[in-house]
DNA sequence: GGTCACCAGATTGCATACAAAGTTGGCGGC
DNA sequence: GCCGCCAACTTTGTATGCAATCTGGTGACC
């Protein structure tokens, strides 16, 4: 399931065609495959598309607007690559409104409401059975269904739209700074997640929401990027 | 002091044309020179502003993000008209996020930093002392001003950035629900936040901000407009 | 040998032209 | 007299063309 799957657009009501680069691009620059650093040229991109350059440049604006792409005048655009110091504000700000999302969703969550939850761990275990890279960015993906899922329950939809972001931002982090070795995003955390809201605990969904994002956090590599500063620290490009 | 006066352009980079244009019209929609339902139509901006559509049409998209302008497929763009239910959203937003803001700040802030928000606070005070509505006007944007200076304070970019369309939207929403009797944007709790900054004392800073927002929200008319459903509530177009 | 200036190529920024969709007004039929 | 259909107009969506800017390289000059 991806975002642009639920029935409502993200977004006013913006032209289609850029919605659906704006998706596809999203979706490439998530699963890492495109790294982080790679130009995304108009002529290019429209070409790969087979859209007018036009098209092209308002889906950039939108994924630039997002954080996934940082634009430099008449230079072009790319695909953005956090600093670690971004990529705390990013957690930051997610264990500053998810507690506030599961408080809210308490309030409202429904039998099917969990049966949805439910499905998507489904999805995350069958994911967290198989092995290879596709799969690895499936899971990233799935995680955070959970919790663009969560927001969408709150009923709050400008926090809603900041979540798909900062999920979004936080899969790219995760697919930059992310250790292979561990679990990206602890999967069991979700189920207990899913069993506070249940219980409708809000405290204790604070909580395990919070170390969820530690945890997240904690398993990245935040290291300065080899301490140096020079232009976008020798971007893989 | 308008948000483009920041040392940093609020996103990405986009291109400049477009972002003057923008803040052109952001100012209009927050002082209410446009109208809520307004139509903002390609050309006629173009002509206005004597830009190709090219260029209006990248604002107005920024716009859209933002939550300003409601972009409608085929049909064309109008000044957005908030409803009760988004307000009060925007409003739980900003009191989940805003006292999370003046924690932060108060870690950073330093003298001259308190100097600038004292400048700002005396801009609303000469502002309060006058009469008119373009003082009116004046003064729900100063009063926005005190709330991005703190968001600026934080050092979370990302959180900045919310607070930008935040505020945005707040004043929008004040200058549409907006009492007139009442001051909109009590001024004094400003003054009593800035105490609580320079105190140090987050507890007393996040619940003056609360209560603060509050005030605000409980000075405007939520009604639901009248009971009518029809395209735009009659929007005065 | 190193440095600076200039030039060629490429890419973006903007404007314009064309095509498609929607809206409005009028006309004819019922 | 009212309703439905059709056509022209208006407005947006998209493509393309041209100008401005930046990049990288080459050659002359110090």
């Amino acid at each position: 399931m991806s975002i642009a799957d639920y029935p409502f657009a993200p977004l006013g009501g913006a032209e289609d065609r850029a919605m659906a680069i704006r998706e596809q691009l999203r979706e490439a620059i998530i699963d890492r495959r495109l790294a982080p650093g790679t130009k995304l040229g108009e002529a290019e991109v429209g070409a790969l598309f087979d859209v007018s350059r036009t098209v092209v440049r308002s889906a950039l604006q939108m994924l630039s607007f997002e954080g996934l792409v940082r634009s430099e005048r008449n230079r072009g655009s790319f695909v953005a690559n956090p600093s670690p110091e971004e990529a705390r504000q990013v957690f930051d700000s997610r264990r500053l409104i998810e507690p506030a999302l599961a408080a809210a969703a308490i309030e409202r969550i429904r039998p099917t409401d969990v049966a949805r939850f439910r499905e998507l761990l489904a999805e995350e275990d069958r994911l967290m059975g198989e092995r290879g890279t596709s799969v690895r960015r499936a899971e990233i993906r799935a995680s955070g269904d959970f919790h663009l899922e969560l927001a969408r329950l709150a009923g709050n939809a400008v926090l809603e739209r900041f979540m798909e972001e900062l999920v979004a931002r936080s899969s790219l982090v995760i697919a930059l700074y992310g250790r292979t070795g561990a679990s990206s995003c602890g999967h069991a955390d979700h189920g207990s997640i899913l069993a506070a809201l249940e219980k409708r605990d809000a405290a204790l969904a604070a909580s395990l929401l919070v170390h969820h994002i530690d945890h997240i956090e904690a398993d990245l590599d935040l290291r300065p990027a080899g301490g140096l500063g020079l232009r976008e620290a020798l971007a893989s490009d």
